[in-house]
DNA sequence: TTTTTTTACGACAACGTTGTCGTAAATACT
DNA sequence: AGTATTTACGACAACGTTGTCGTAAAAAAA
C-alpha cells in the first residue's frame, strides 16, 4: 500500500494523490474529497519513512536524562509528552546514568538529523561541553533543563538553586541549627554549586562561619554515602541541621538517625530538595524544596518547538527561571 | 556531507565506499581501511533518515506506558533501555495517561513502520484489543508486560499477581484480620482481576465469606477515593484490615486513618503494592508486594528484540512470570 | 597456455515521498 | 473577441542510502 497504489485506483497521479492528502490549494476540493475518502476505504497511511527522509525532517525529539527512576524527571518526561502529543512530535528517551561518556555517545547518535531537537540535562560526571557544542554548531535546536551548561548559549529552564539554598538554609537557622551541613552529589552540576553558594551565603548573612567538613561530596554508592554522613556525627563539629540537595541523601539521612538513634527534629533538622508525594507521609513528615517538574517539562518542550519551528525566536528568553516551593513540615522544626 | 561527496573525494564509486563503510566482503582490506580513516577525518555518518528508508526499518521500539510518574514505570524504563543501548535501537516513550482514545491514536501513529517493535502496559480504560489486534496483524513485534491482553496471542510478561494477592490477604488474615476491603482501580486491567481473585480465593481459603461493600473501585480523582477510602469506615462492615493494589490508595488510607484518628497497625492493618523505597520510612513503615521491574523491563525487551530479530523464536515463552516479593513491615503486623 | 573461478569494484535501480515546474483548460479582464 | 490570469492537474527529479547485477582484472584450475 502506497502512493502509487492509490493514485491508480483513482486514476490520478501520485503526485495529485500526495498533494490532496496534505490538502494542497492546487487541488480541487472535490478531488481532495474523492482521494480521502479513497485513502480511508485501502487503509492508506503515508510512509513515515519515506516522509521523513524526503522532508529530512524525523518529527521527533530527543530527551537525554540521567536517571528516569526519579520522581523529578518523571514529571518533566510527562510534561514534554503532554507539548510533543500536542505538536504531532514523537518523544525518544535517553538515559545516561550520570556518565559523561555515555552523555558523550548519545550526542553523537543524534548529530545526523535523526531528531529535531534535543532536550538535556546533564550527567553529574559532565565536566565539559564538547559534544553540546558540536549540536549548536550542527544548528540542531537544543534545550537545556534543570542541569544546565550555561556556556553553551542555547536557550535554559531552571529553578532559582541559588535562592532555595538561601532560604533553606535561613530556615534552618531561623529554627535554632548553628552547624549546618550540606551534602552535595557533584561538583561539575550547575544546581549543585547553585545550591551550595545559597546555603554559604546564607551562613555568611546570619554571621555564620561555615566548616568545609560539613560539606559533603556523596555519589551513586548508598552505602559509602551513609557512611559519609555517619561520619559527620562522629566529628568534633556535629550538626544540628542537614541540608540534602537530593532525596536520597536525605533519606540515608533518616536511616542512620534512626542507627545512631538521633532524634529528628529534636537532635537534626532535616530539609532536602524532593519532589516525593509521600514526603509528607514520611516518620517525622520531610521539609523540602520541591520543583515544579511538570510545568519545567512543558516549559522547555515549549521552548524548543519555538526553536524548532522558527517562532519568534527573538522572543525566546535565554534563561527561564521557574519557582519552586519550600515546603516546611516537621522534620526542620523545632 | 554525505557518501557521494566521500566517494568524490577517495575517486571511488558511492557505492563502494558504502560497502566499506559496512564491512562488505566485496571491498579489500585496503580501501576499506582507505574508506573508513577518510570517513572520521571527514566526519561522515549516515545519514540514519536515509538509511532507516532504504532498510524499511527505524532501528527503535515503541514503550507506552499509563505515565511515567511513578516508581515501577520508572525502572522498566530503565530496564527497557539498557537492552535497548546495548542493541544499538533507540526508544520512543508514549503516555496513555490511562485513556483508551490515547492509545487507540497512538497505536495508529506506530501502524506504519515507524518502529520496528511495540511494548506496551495496558491502560486502565482499555476495554477492547482491536488497535492491538491490527499490530499484530500488520505483523509488528508486539510484547505486553504487566497490564498485559493475553487475547491478542503475543508474548506476555507478568509477575504473579494472583499469588501475590493470595499471600498479601492471607498475611493479614494471619495477623487477625477479619474483615479485609480491597482497593482497586480498574474492572479491565488484568493485574486488578488477577489480584483480587487472589484476594478473593484467600477469602475463601479462610472461610471469610467476602463482603462485595469492601471492595471500592477507585479512580485518577484523588479526593473522590478518599471519601470512598473514609466511607468503608462508616459502613457497618468496618474494615480492620486494606489490601490496595495501587500505592496511591494505601498513602490516601493513611491519610483517611490520621484524620479519623485511626491507629494502623492496631487500628488497621495496611499492605499494598509498591515499588517506592521510601515505604519503609513511612509512618508506619509500609508492608508492600514489590515487583522486579528493572526485571520485567530487561525481561520483556529481551523478548521483544528476539521477535524483532527472528531469532529463536520457537523458544520464545508466551508467558514469562516474574516473582514479586513481599515485604513485611509495621504497617500490617498486630 | 587456456579456461574457470574469484576478487574488487562500478553502474544503476530502487525505497515512497515531496516539491518544483510545465501546461492544458477554465475563467477573468480589456 | 482576444489576451491575461488563474485553476487543477501531471511529469519528473530529487532526498541518500542499500543491494543487485555486471564486469574487468587477478588468481586458480585445467
Amino acid at each position: 500500500m502506497n502512493l502509487k497504489i492509490l493514485a491508480k485506483e483513482l486514476n490520478l497521479s501520485f503526485s495529485t494523490v500526495s498533494k490532496a492528502l496534505r490538502d494542497s490549494h492546487e487541488i480541487s476540493p472535490a478531488t481532495k474529497q474523492r482521494v480521502l475518502e479513497k485513502a480511508k476505504e485501502l487503509n492508506y497511511q503515508v510512509n513515515p519513512l519515506a516522509s521523513n527522509f524526503r522532508k529530512q525532517k524525523s518529527k521527533t525529539i530527543a530527551v537525554i536524562i540521567p536517571e528516569v527512576v526519579n520522581d523529578f524527571f518523571g514529571p518533566v518526561i510527562n510534561g514534554i509528552e503532554s507539548i510533543a502529543q500536542e505538536k504531532g512530535y514523537h518523544v525518544l528517551i535517553y538515559l545516561t546514568h550520570d556518565s559523561m561518556q555515555k552523555e558523550l555517545e548519545i550526542s553523537k547518535l543524534l548529530q545526523n538529523g535523526r531528531v529535531d531537537g534535543i532536550m538535556i540535562s546533564l550527567a553529574s560526571q559532565t565536566s565539559n561541553t564538547d559534544h553540546l557544542n558540536i549540536l549548536k554548531e550542527k544548528e540542531i535546536p537544543l534545550v537545556f533543563f534543570d542541569r544546565i551548561a550555561s556556556e553553551v548559549g542555547t536557550p535554559v529552564v531552571i529553578t532559582d538553586d541559588y535562592h532555595c539554598g538561601f532560604i533553606a538554609t535561613e530556615h534552618l537557622i531561623t529554627n535554632g541549627c548553628k552547624h549546618i551541613a550540606f551534602l552535595t552529589i557533584s561538583e561539575n552540576l550547575s544546581i549543585s554549586n547553585d545550591r551550595k553558594n545559597g546555603y554559604l551565603d546564607a551562613l555568611k548573612a546570619n554571621n555564620i562561619k561555615h566548616d568545609q567538613a560539613l560539606i559533603r561530596f556523596c555519589n551513586e554508592d548508598d552505602m559509602s554515602n551513609k557512611d559519609n554522613i555517619k561520619n559527620l556525627f562522629s566529628g568534633n563539629n556535629q550538626p544540628d541541621g542537614i541540608f540534602a540537595s537530593v532525596e536520597k541523601l536525605a533519606v540515608a539521612t533518616y536511616q542512620i538517625c534512626e542507627e545512631l538513634t538521633l532524634n529528628i527534629p529534636k537532635d537534626v533538622k532535616v530539609i532536602t530538595f524532593s519532589n516525593s508525594y509521600m514526603a509528607a507521609l514520611l516518620n517525622p513528615p520531610l521539609s523540602t524544596i520541591t520543583h515544579p517538574a511538570f510545568e519545567m517539562g512543558r516549559e522547555s518542550a515549549t521552548i524548543l518547538f519555538k526553536l524548532i519551528e522558527k517562532k519568534g525566536l527573538n522572543r525566546i528568553p535565554k534563561k527561564t527561571v521557574l519557582k519552586s516551593n519550600l515546603i516546611i513540615r516537621a522534620s526542620s522544626v523545632r
